[in-house]
DNA sequence: TCCCTGCGGGAAAGGGCTTTCTCTGCGGTA
DNA sequence: TACCGCAGAGAAAGCCCTTTCCCGCAGGGA
C-alpha cells in the first residue's frame, strides 16, 4: 500500500504539505504544490490508513450501535432511523447483532470502546438479570467516564440517555381491543421472559385484563423465541392445551406471522374463529393475509431520537423519550365468535370494524 | 481513555510485557508479573485502542461488505451467510449499505481499503454502465495489487472470484412453468432495467418464452424498483395497460409481494383469476397468503461461499461459482383460468384495500 | 572456574498519519 | 538600510501499540 510519505516523495514535498492538500487543511499551500500533490495521489492510488488517522487524530467520530440483529425488521426499522441522523452528520456507524447474547454485548461494548467510537447506542430489550445488567452497567459508566455518550433504545438498566417504547401501554391497548371485541378466552405468545420486552408488554396487557374484570393465567402464555418460528411452536402449543382459545396476542410481528401459520394449517379462520394481535407494525404486517391487527411503535423514530441524544442535534432533549405505542387495526382481530366453540361446519362471517372500542 | 503505559507504569512493569500478557503473547511471563498487570488492567478499566493494535500489527483481518441493503432479505441472507463463515475464522466483518448508488459504492471501496480490510465481497447487482464498471475495476484492481482479496456476488463485471446464482435459468423456470400452466399473456414487474440482475433474469424468461412459441412483448413488462412498493405501483401500470393479463411474473419475492398487495386491492383472486411468480425465496415467501410460488437462489449459501473463496478455506475452489435456481412451487401459481376475460358480473369478493399507487 | 545457554524482562524502533513548532525568504515600514 | 511580520513549507513530536533486539542473570557442562 503506497503511504502518505510515498505521495510526498513522489510530489517533491514534505507529508506535512501533502496531508494538508489531502486532507483540506485550513493552512494555505500554493496551488503549484497542490496540483503535484493531488497528481501523486491520482497516480499511486493513494489511500490514507483510516487507522493512522484515526490514531493520530483526537476526536473521534463513529458511532457505536449493538443491536439483537439487524436482519430482523424491528431492528433494521430502527437502525434505519439511527442512520438517517448518522449520514447527515457524517458519522459512521458500526452495527454490531449480538443475536440476544448478553456475554456477547459485553464483548461488542468493548469492542467498540476499543475502537475509540465518541458514541454507543444499545437497542432491543433488556434483560432480567441482575449480574450481567450491574456488570454492563459498569462497562458503560467506564466508557462514559472518558468522555463516551451513551444511550440505550428500549431498556430501562441503563440511567443515562434513553429511548422508550412504550411498551406497556401497548400491551394495555392490545389487551382493551380485544377485551371490546367480547374476548374472555386469550392466549398469548410471548418472547423469552428473561427479556424486559417482554414482560413489560405482558404486564400491559394483563393490566388490561384486570380492569375489565378477567384475567391473564399463565397457562395461557407460551414462552419462546422472538421469531417467527418461535411463534408458530408456541402457538401449537397453546392451542393443544386450551383450544377453547378465541384470541392469540403474540408479543411481536414475527411471532404473530408464525402463529398465522399454525393457524392455518389447522385450519382456524382469522378472524372468524380465532384472533391474531401482533406487535411493532413491521412493515410487512401489512402484507400477510389477514393484514395483521398489530401495536404499532415509532421504530424508525426512536432511531432517529436515539442518535440525536448522543449526537446532541437539535435542542437540548430530555434526556429520556417515551414514545408511544398506537393500535393499527386491519384485519386479524375480529369479534368473539358468537358461541365460543364454533361449529365446524359454518363458521360465522365476521368482519372487522362493526365493533366500536 | 487509559494506555497501554498507564497499566505498565500501574503494575510496575514496560509497556513491552503489559502488551505480551494482555495478548497472550508466546513469550513467557512470569506469574507475579502476569497477576499485577491483570490486575493494573481491571482497576483502570483498560481497553487497547483497536486503530493503535491494527497499525502496530501488520496482519489484517477485518473483512469489507458492500450490499444495496442489509435489511433487504436478499441481503440479510447472503449476509447471514457471510457472516457464519467470518466468525468461524474469527473475522471481523465491516457491512456497507450501498443504496444501489454507484458512486456510494465507489466511496466504500476506497473506505474499507483505508480500513484495510484483508478482503472485500461486493453483493448485489452489477449495473449496464461502462463507465461505472470500468471505475469500479480499476479500484478494486488497486486494491488487488496491493494484497487483498476480491469476491463479488452475483456481479459479472469483475474478473476475479465470484458466485454467481444463475438468475438466467431461473427466469428461464419461471417461464417454463407458466407455460406449461398454459399461460400466454404474462406481464413481467421488473427491477431497475440498469441492473443486471434484472436483464438476466428476463434474458432467462424471454427464452422459455420463445420456445415455446410464445413472445414477451416491451409493453409488458414494467420496470420499477426491487421492492414492495415498486412491484405494487409497477403491478398496477401493468394492470391498467393490459387487463388479459393472467400471470404476473415479479423478478423479486419483495416485488411480488407488493404485486399481490395490487391485485388483493382490485379484487383479483390469486391463482384462480392470476397467477404470480416471485424470484429469490425469501424467508417470508411461504408466510405471504397465497404462499408464494417463486424461484428459490441458495442466498445463504452464496455467502457462505462467497467468504470461504476469498478467506481462502477448504480446498483450493474454482473462481468462479454458479448456484443453481430452482422452482418451489406454493400457491400463487395455478393453471390459466378457463376463459381468459373474467365475467364481469360476478366479481369476487372485495377485499379491504390496501391501495396501492 | 569459565563459558555457554536459555529465560525473563526492558529499550526502542517502527506503523502511517496529523499538527505544532520552527525556519526561510519576501514585502513593507520606519 | 535595517527591521518586522507574515506567508508558505518542512522538521519533528506525538498518537498507542507490537515486536524485534538486546541485556542481565542463573544454571549446567567442560
Amino acid at each position: 500500500m503506497a503511504t502518505l510519505s510515498d505521495v510526498a516523495r513522489r510530489a517533491g514535498v514534505s507529508p506535512a504539505t501533502a496531508s494538508r492538500v489531502i486532507n483540506g487543511s485550513s493552512k494555505p499551500v500554493t496551488d503549484e504544490l497542490r496540483e503535484r500533490v493531488l497528481a501523486a495521489v491520482a497516480e499511486l492510488q493513494y489511500v490514507p490508513n483510516a487507522h493512522a488517522q484515526l490514531l493520530a487524530r483526537s476526536h473521534r467520530s463513529a458511532v457505536g450501535v449493538i443491536v439483537h440483529d439487524v436482519s430482523d425488521p424491528y431492528f433494521a426499522e430502527i437502525t434505519r432511523g439511527l442512520q438517517r441522523v448518522a449520514t447527515d452528520q457524517g458519522r459512521l456507524l458500526m452495527i454490531c447483532n449480538s443475536y440476544r447474547d448478553p456475554d456477547r454485548e459485553l464483548e461488542y461494548v468493548e469492542l467498540l470502546r476499543g475502537h475509540q467510537v465518541a458514541a454507543l447506542i444499545l437497542a432491543g430489550s433488556g434483560y432480567h438479570d441482575e449480574a450481567f445488567t450491574r456488570q454492563l452497567n459498569e462497562k458503560l459508566a467506564a466508557y462514559e467516564a472518558t468522555g463516551g455518550r451513551v444511550a440505550v433504545i428500549g431498556r430501562h438498566e441503563h440511567s443515562g440517555d434513553a429511548v422508550m417504547p412504550d411498551n406497556r401501554t401497548g400491551g394495555y391497548l392490545a389487551g382493551r381491543e380485544l377485551c371490546g371485541l367480547g374476548h374472555r378466552a386469550i392466549g398469548v405468545v410471548a418472547g423469552p421472559r428473561i427479556l424486559t420486552t417482554t414482560t413489560d408488554r405482558l404486564a400491559g396487557l394483563r393490566q388490561a385484563l384486570t380492569e375489565q374484570g378477567r384475567e391473564l393465567p399463565e397457562r395461557r402464555i407460551r414462552y419462546a423465541e422472538f421469531d417467527r418460528d418461535g411463534g408458530a411452536e408456541a402457538t401449537a402449543r397453546l392451542l393443544d392445551a386450551d383450544p377453547e382459545l378465541t384470541a392469540i396476542v403474540a408479543l411481536n410481528d414475527s411471532m404473530a406471522i408464525g402463529a398465522l401459520a399454525t393457524l392455518r394449517g389447522r385450519g382456524l379462520a382469522v378472524p372468524q374463529q380465532i384472533s391474531v394481535l401482533g406487535f411493532d407494525d413491521m412493515p410487512i404486517a401489512r402484507d400477510v393475509t389477514p393484514a395483521l391487527t398489530t401495536v404499532r411503535l415509532p421504530l424508525v423514530d426512536m432511531g432517529v431520537r436515539a442518535m440525536s441524544l448522543v449526537l446532541g442535534v437539535g435542542a437540548p432533549t430530555p434526556r429520556v423519550e417515551v414514545l408511544p405505542a398506537e393500535l393499527v387495526r386491519r384485519d386479524t382481530a375480529g369479534p368473539v365468535p358468537p358461541s365460543t366453540r364454533a361449529p365446524a361446519g359454518s363458521a360465522p362471517r365476521a368482519r372487522r370494524g362493526d365493533t366500536a372500542s
